[in-house]
RNA sequence: CGGGGCGUAGCUCAGCCGGGUAGAGCGCACGGUUCGGGACCGUGAGGCCGGAGGUUCAAAUCCUCUCGCCCCGACCA
């Protein structure tokens, strides 16, 4: 492909709302657009890199045995209404009315629909298992879209569905995905790890994401640094908190504290560590208020919360239900004596602390010397906790570390949520009914690329690793005026064409300069500088985009180095 | 949805506080000089100052409403 057909203009400046390095390089490059927020167009050179992503998830996915098809991006409200995520996913759906006022929502993701179908053909076990994938534009749209790519709401995703007679079975197709993922982000040549994953309103037992690590991801994750253990911190298990110091049980009493709203003022005033304090957070959810207990160092997780409660929404209490609650503002809220009318659950972490801290429900006042039962009885205790860099490993006596993860996958064993809700049966070898097990399996193919992005540049533009480049090798004339030049660059051009190279050729009447920028902020991997200053010692130069080292060879072996080092790139 | 900010040339932005001829850089067009890391000189085109209403002799500028975008938060198969 020459320059001086395909559509591609480089930019120098940022645009405006480029906040991170991969939109801002993107968009420079002249491979993404914006047309609406979280909406872009992928111009020819962002197509291609985008191509290359479905291809390596076709080879795998086709590798591990899954079957593509292709889904409607719009789907009726009634299979929605089925399993009642009609109203659960709320404004994420993006809904619409047909002319006959008939809902229907752009797809955001399609277990109704492959649910739907298959309950249609699938009778028999013997039928079963099998596992469909599809490519395809989904919508979501969030709240907050931004970061280009990395949080559009229309972005393509490959989403896999598999149907199974058991558990087992399940399992078995599982791990095949999670290992045919695996080979997916190292085929990418993508720094990643794999985590555990809180499974949210997708719901289901088991599931894991695929994290390629960066400092610009928006989920934190936590590892063990003994390797043993990996997970979303929205999930994450410590091995339990150091135990106070034994301690007599003193008498409670209450201490006036004036305007003391924070542990920080509270411990300060009492001379105390915020460890001795017991923190009393209120949340609203859909159902009831909830007071949770935590150590006064720690927060609450609250997806933890959420899912613990089996409720989807809940939001830290405003003020006034705070008071109602409580009967004091916001700050001295305390577990003694509360309100019946709120469910009390103590996380695990306050549960060994004796003597301890905590507010006295009415203003400026805080109770000392608080003992469990004693002064105040919890029904109910929890793994709560958002785990923090330094918290023991749940698995050994490592620590874990935190580090940022863009989430470029996620697979999950979902078992019969969707096939009983939807009456998706079969009949075992008895003749007798059962919902099928199943098993959903997503991977975000602009958010890939884009994380890709992220991990891979420097101050001047993209690197891109070989396997998602627009092109494998650039063949820029820097001189095109001049005869000799442009006939060699052209010759080299060919040949590599013939060679079935993938090949870009910067054949524009352009300044060396602006060639070089350019090619540094497209980023292909290997360039073959054709130039009158090297041309007249006989020479064009090769060299990687990654270290921009100069090799000198002659014309007529170039397009043989390039094949040495596309070789060496692993190509 | 709560808090904050921004909409002015294709792009990045000044001008707005304190109302009075609409600007710069980049990009674009033309001429010339250049030609190995985003050249230089000259000339030029290009704007409903997001939209609607209001105040005023006069509005990019002040007021009201509205639409869009961005940031922080809540949210996120």
């Amino acid at each position: 492909m020459r320059w001086s057909r395909i559509y591609l203009y480089t930019t120098r400046e940022i645009p405006a709302d480029a906040e991170v390095v991969s939109h801002q390089l993107m968009a420079r490059a002249g491979m993404i657009r914006k047309l609406a927020a979280g909406i872009y167009t992928y111009l020819p050179l962002g197509w291609r890199s985008i191509k290359k992503m479905m291809e390596i998830v076709r080879r795998e996915m086709d590798a591990a045995g899954a079957v593509e098809l292709s889904m409607p991006a719009i789907q009726p409200a009634e299979l929605w209404q089925e399993t009642e995520r009609w109203e659960v996913f709320g404004d994420l759906l993006l809904r619409m009315k047909d002319r006959n006022e008939r809902d229907f929502c752009f797809g955001p993701t399609h277990e109704e629909v492959i649910t739907d179908f298959v309950r249609r053909d699938v009778r028999s076990y013997r039928q079963l298992p099998f596992n469909l994938y599809q490519i395809q534009t989904k919508f979501r749209d969030e709240i907050r879209p931004r970061f280009g790519l990395m949080r559009a709401r229309e972005f393509l995703m490959k989403d896999a569905y598999s149907f199974h007679t058991s558990e087992e079975s399940l399992a078995e197709t599982y791990e095949a995905m999670r290992q045919a993922y695996c080979r997916v982000f190292e085929d990418c040549r993508l720094e990643y790890t794999m985590v555990e994953a809180a499974s949210g309103a997708i719901g289901g037992s088991g599931s894991h994401e695929f994290m390629v690590l960066a400092e610009t991801g928006e989920d934190a994750v936590v590892a063990c640094s003994n390797g043993d253990y990996a997970a979303n911190t929205e999930k994450a298990e410590t091995g339990g908190l150091e135990p106070p110091p034994a301690e007599e049980p003193i008498e409670m009493r209450e201490e006036s504290t004036p305007g003391a709203t924070t542990v920080a003022e509270v411990t300060e005033l009492l001379g105390v560590g915020p460890e001795k304090l017991v923190k009393t957070m209120l949340y609203d959810t859909d159902v009831e208020p909830v007071a949770v207990l935590v150590r006064g160092d720690r927060e609450v997780n609250e997806v933890k919360l959420a899912s613990y409660l089996g409720v989807n929404h809940l939001q830290l209490a405003g003020e006034e239900k705070v008071e109602r609650f409580t009967g004091a503002p916001v700050g001295f809220a305390g577990p003694v004596a509360l309100s019946e009318s709120v469910r009390l659950i103590g996380d695990e972490s306050a549960r060994p602390l004796v003597n301890f801290v905590c507010g006295a429900n009415k203003a400026d006042a805080h109770y000392v010397g608080v003992n469990w039962d004693r002064d105040v009885k919890v029904g109910e205790w929890a793994d709560l906790l958002l785990v923090g860099a330094g918290d023991p490993c749940p698995r050994c006596d490592g620590t874990l570390e935190l580090s940022r993860g863009i989430e470029v996958g996620h697979i999950f064993m979902l078992g019969a949520k969707y096939s009983k809700a939807m009456e998706c049966f079969y009949s075992d070898e008895k003749g007798e009914l059962h919902p099928m097990e199943m098993g959903c399996y997503g991977l975000g193919i602009g958010r890939t690329v884009a994380a890709a992005v992220e991990q891979n540049h420097d101050e001047n533009g993209i690197i891109w690793p070989v396997p998602l480049a627009p092109f494998e090798v650039l063949v820029m004339s820097l001189n095109p005026q001049d005869d000799e030049v442009r006939r060699t660059a052209d010759d080299i051009y060919d040949q590599l064409v013939a060679e079935g190279v993938d090949v870009f050729y910067d054949d524009r009447d352009e300044r060396p300069g602006v060639k070089f920028k350019d090619a540094d902020l497209i980023g292909i991997p290997i360039r073959v500088a054709v130039g009158a200053k090297s041309l007249a010692e006989g020479k064009v130069e090769l060299s990687l985009r990654r270290d921009r080292e100069k090799h000198l060879v002659a014309p007529a072996e170039a397009a043989a180095r390039v094949g040495d080092l596309l070789a060496e790139l692993g190509a």
